[in-house]
DNA sequence: CTGAAAGCGCTTACAG
DNA sequence: CTGAAAGCGCTTACAG
């Protein structure tokens, strides 16, 4: 039911050879006219397609690039979303396929997990790495091995893997700032979790502009998330619960900050009036939450791109002008933070 | 550097039959314990994965599902992201890949879109169509090729394809008829675009709404924003700059409403007071905006969960109970819409 | 139990 | 120009 070369072959009297030089164009000056033009007929009547993964298999490439996330729901994060949007932008011009994968293990332990997996039975030609789940072991060992691949907002003490980073601990810094001079001094910092370097990261920076302006590091303050609504709207009615005082919150994520914001009001806490938020990624929506969220803005599709970029020329064997791209937020402020001066 | 079953064989002293069969434990009992044992040893030792790629050229099996949305930018609008991550958890779970492809044709004529090619090259086992901008003539094409396919709210008509559908017609009616109870005539129908069979069905329920409570329908009520923030935002405000009167507003997607929100608070119109917005998907974040936005709630990950289930069995050559399953939205009342009598 | 051999659908050096 | 043949790394009937 479906075309080989050898029916092309037969059907216009050449040899597999000459379908496969037409097909490719290559060596085409080998080919006769008459020949060549017979076989284009053939194929177009036919509407054949070459079998990819025959291809695959000799000249040991798949144009396909794996994309791994924790899990594959992690994609309904705005994050997550705009970063693979990117990649797809670029590799799709290029020709390539995407694969999503996950970096979270399988129960049983001999499973390797779906990005190893994918890698070591040579489904794709490299891997955009998204997560901070893949353990440092596992990624150094593929980086070592020469597999093509390109970590995001991620990096591995001591080693110099191609990536694109962000830098996380400015962007922290400069939301806490940022809320210090509103005058805020008693300030939250919802992080997603502080296994991450990036929260780890964030959280210097965090720690950095109140030490800078004589703010004491108070531990109680610092909660954790998991970049998710409803995690982060627990750790802080736990935080409320516990009547501990703060007038300020920098959050890892507009998701968890827009948590924080509804958890308020519930409470009957004013935003900004009480308390100013801030949030990290400005995703798209954030415009429209009352009061509009202040966040801490990256291109995010961008990133994707560069990353995407970098990983099709370590496949092409080609030079990378900079290992490392580094991407630094902006701040965007909006009406959650308040304007300066408008604190008790 | 990569092992293959024939360096397998020669380290275990066996062929490279009994490989094969101590890898995929098939005809194991034509397989001497002590040499299983000694074939296992060494995969072990050498941390052997068989290359995926030749067995699927033997097998014609990939393990790869593509999913296809319009352009692969759409992942960022959660509709589809939910979708795709209930696709995605199925697939994981049952050993598949996940190849994200989209349906909109290159510049260059004679190129196949996307989609068409990853099942032209025998990319992957299935496709998930997601979109409505593959053509309905490739469509059925593919469905008479016995190529294992699954529409999501998407169907042609006189074509009994296996599909996850929306009821869309119900869906707008619902929203419209809510809004006239609240005792809303002039509606907006903010559809995403005619084009669409989802939209025109929507515009169906629309009309059926208002034909039940004789209010006439205006052809001028209704908008098209593309499914994008901006685009509804632009078409509302064309509206607005005509100075047409309108007291509500149905939209086809979350998003759209949400921009709709915004323009009107832009120009000082109450949301619920002087127009009710009503959205459609009931996403996440729909709850933190503010009016918080009232909209037709979908189970989107549980259609994505269902449409991967019909998927695998389509391609396991299993019965389907259902061809076609179709989800109902229903109706979250928030504080976009206003309660009853709230309306002059 | 065991394995040699054919074959999956391509690519490519090699000989003419 | 042209194509026969080997080979990519697997699976699987088939013979012993």
């Amino acid at each position: 039911m479906s075309y080989t070369y050898k029916d092309i072959a037969k059907k216009s009297g050449v040899s597999i050879t000459t379908v496969s030089r037409v097909i490719n164009k290559k060596d085409l000056h080998k080919v006769g006219k008459k020949k060549q033009e017979k076989v284009e007929a053939i194929i177009k009547r036919l509407d054949f397609t070459p079998n990819i993964i025959a291809r695959s298999l000799v000249s040991k490439k798949t144009f396909n690039i794996a994309v791994a996330i924790k899990d594959l729901e992690d994609i309904i994060n705005p994050y997550f979303s705009q970063v693979v949007s990117g990649i797809a932008s670029v590799l799709e011009r290029r020709g390539y396929y995407l694969q999503l994968v996950r970096t979270l293990s399988e129960k049983e332990p001999p499973l390797s997990p779906y990005y190893l997996k994918a890698i070591q039975e040579k489904r794709v030609d490299g891997l955009i790495l998204l997560s901070e789940e893949a353990g440092d072991r596992e990624v150094v060992e593929l980086y070592r091995k020469k597999v093509p691949l390109v970590l995001v907002n991620r990096y591995i003490d001591g080693e110099k893997i191609p990536s694109v980073l962000i830098d996380n601990e400015k962007g922290l810094y400069d939301a806490t700032k940022a809320l210090i001079e509103l005058g805020r001094k008693k300030i939250v910092f919802m992080a997603g979790a502080l296994k991450f370097q990036l929260d780890r990261d964030r959280l210097n920076g965090y720690k950095k502009a109140l030490s800078e302006s004589n703010i004491d590091f108070d531990e109680s303050l610092v909660l954790e998330g998991l970049f998710e609504f409803d995690k982060a709207s627990a750790a802080l009615e736990k935080l409320l619960a516990q009547k501990k005082e703060f007038n300020a919150i920098a959050a890892s994520d507009d998701v968890m900050a827009l948590a924080c914001i509804t958890a308020l009001k519930k409470k009957g806490i004013s935003v900004p009036g009480d308390v100013s938020v801030i949030g990290f990624n400005d995703m798209m929506l954030v415009p429209v939450s009352s009061p509009t969220l202040s966040s801490m803005r990256l291109p995010l599709v961008g990133i994707g791109k560069e990353a995407a970029n970098m990983i099709l020329k370590l496949i092409d064997k080609e030079k990378l002008e900079k290992a490392v791209v580094t991407f630094t937020p902006e701040l965007i402020k909006r009406e959650s933070t308040g304007s300066s001066g408008a604190v008790g």
